[in-house]
DNA sequence: CGCTGGATTGAGGCCGATCAACTTCAGTGG
DNA sequence: CCACTGAAGTTGATCGGCCTCAATCCAGCG
């Protein structure tokens, strides 16, 4: 059942660590990490669904193949998060994962997931409190203007990044073009929005460094205010 | 604790009966069930969450206040399906819910659901693949052109309206208003993509009957394929 | 019968896509 | 160290799909 990879090892410090013993774990082959370089592939679609990923540290993309060769991006997931629910419902994983960075992930094959949640109470409320959070995530992908999305993912990207805190300041993970596909915006869109963002003193931009003077302003843009005044 | 609302009654049958004797559901209050007239408002946003709602039959939606007074419509919900899962994460409603139809719901204490979820496995697993499946739901939502997103939506419903079977003919639950509000396109784009889809003799439609005349088409065009031999 | 809200259809304007040129950057090897 | 190269990013000009505004049609209903 457990890979051979060598990448592979036991996990020590992730969410499900607190939860039962560790011999607990080992006897179940609850989990294990193993780490991605730069742009390795996760879990393709249509292979059967056998485990979530939970994100140690790292940033991935998932992604679906298009007709015409092209991807489609159906999320990003950070630290903290967990991959892999939507193909509970189907059997089948539905998108691949590519890292975007290097990153760990802790693989929990889904039949250990689902006994720890029922051995954890506690455990069980912070899962679906997570879940409850996916399902909120990208709710704005559905914003009418291009700098409402763009305000909305960089946001969105400055909490979610750092689990901790808040950071105004941060290292986009994501080329333009990936960030385009997923707002459904193309590359050179994504650029004239940043630059005016950039010219309206509301964010200062170099390359992938992101440094949001005015957060506030963003959040208002994102919420469909200011609509006029600050996109001219 | 429980309302004492006329309209309330005690619940038999649904998803949630199977599991735990009568007697242990009544003790708990575990859940009760209540009917909604057409328009009547089901949960407030920024109240505190506090229950989970199973939909026994009807269709509600949900949606957002805007800005400027206008709503901004979240989902639609179908029997079978539960209301609720985003507040969780928040601690209160993000949306009011509204009935379509006349409806049944059933309400379900958040703290009452996790006990059930941690004492029956077996509806833990199901709640899991009830959640994942609506992570998958508006998926369609960010495809990019009116025709996919309509096309998209035609598929849904046939297959959420009715549990058990899909079927090829069914009623509109709601306006053309709040279609398009739901996939971000005006009432006049939907109407004039129902004509063309009528044209071209993918669909037939007369008010608020719907009948896919070749749902394999509607599907290629959610997809993105046939782009131009279809709409023009 | 007239009224009212939803649905349909048409004409013109705007936002973002497309196509293209240019610049900048990262990586490579001489 | 620097020239070379390909990828990523920026910026400009034109095109097309959807929105806006408006008129008309239609069904349900007092």
């Amino acid at each position: 059942m457990r890979s051979s990879l060598s990448h592979y090892s036991s996990c020590t410090s992730c969410m499900f660590t607190p939860f039962g013993t560790t011999e607990e774990q080992e006897n179940l082959a609850i989990k294990q990490y193993r780490t991605l370089e730069r742009k390795e592939v996760l879990c393709l679609p249509k292979h059967k669904f056998q485990s979530l990923y939970v994100i140690q540290h790292g940033v991935l993309k998932t992604y679906q193949a298009e007709v015409d060769g092209k991807e489609l991006i159906r999320g990003f997931y950070f630290a903290g998060e967990i991959l892999g629910y939507e193909a509970i419902y189907t059997g089948h994983y539905l998108f691949s994962a590519a890292a975007l960075t290097e990153t760990v992930v802790c693989e929990v094959p889904y039949e250990n997931f689902l006994e720890l949640l029922h051995s954890n109470p506690e455990l069980q409320k912070r899962i679906l409190y997570l879940i409850s959070r996916q399902l909120n995530i990208g709710s704005y992908l559905v914003s009418s203007t291009a700098a409402q999305r763009l305000a909305a993912f960089l946001i969105d990207l400055s909490v979610r990044l750092h689990p901790s805190e808040i950071k105004r300041e941060f290292i986009l993970p994501m080329s333009r073009q990936d960030i385009g596909n997923y707002l459904r915006l193309t590359a050179e869109t994504i650029s004239r929005v940043f630059s005016r963002f950039q010219k309206n003193k509301i964010i200062a931009i170099n390359h992938k460094k992101v440094y949001l003077k005015q957060p506030e302003k963003l959040k208002q843009i994102a919420d469909g205010l200011l609509a006029t005044p600050i996109l001219l």
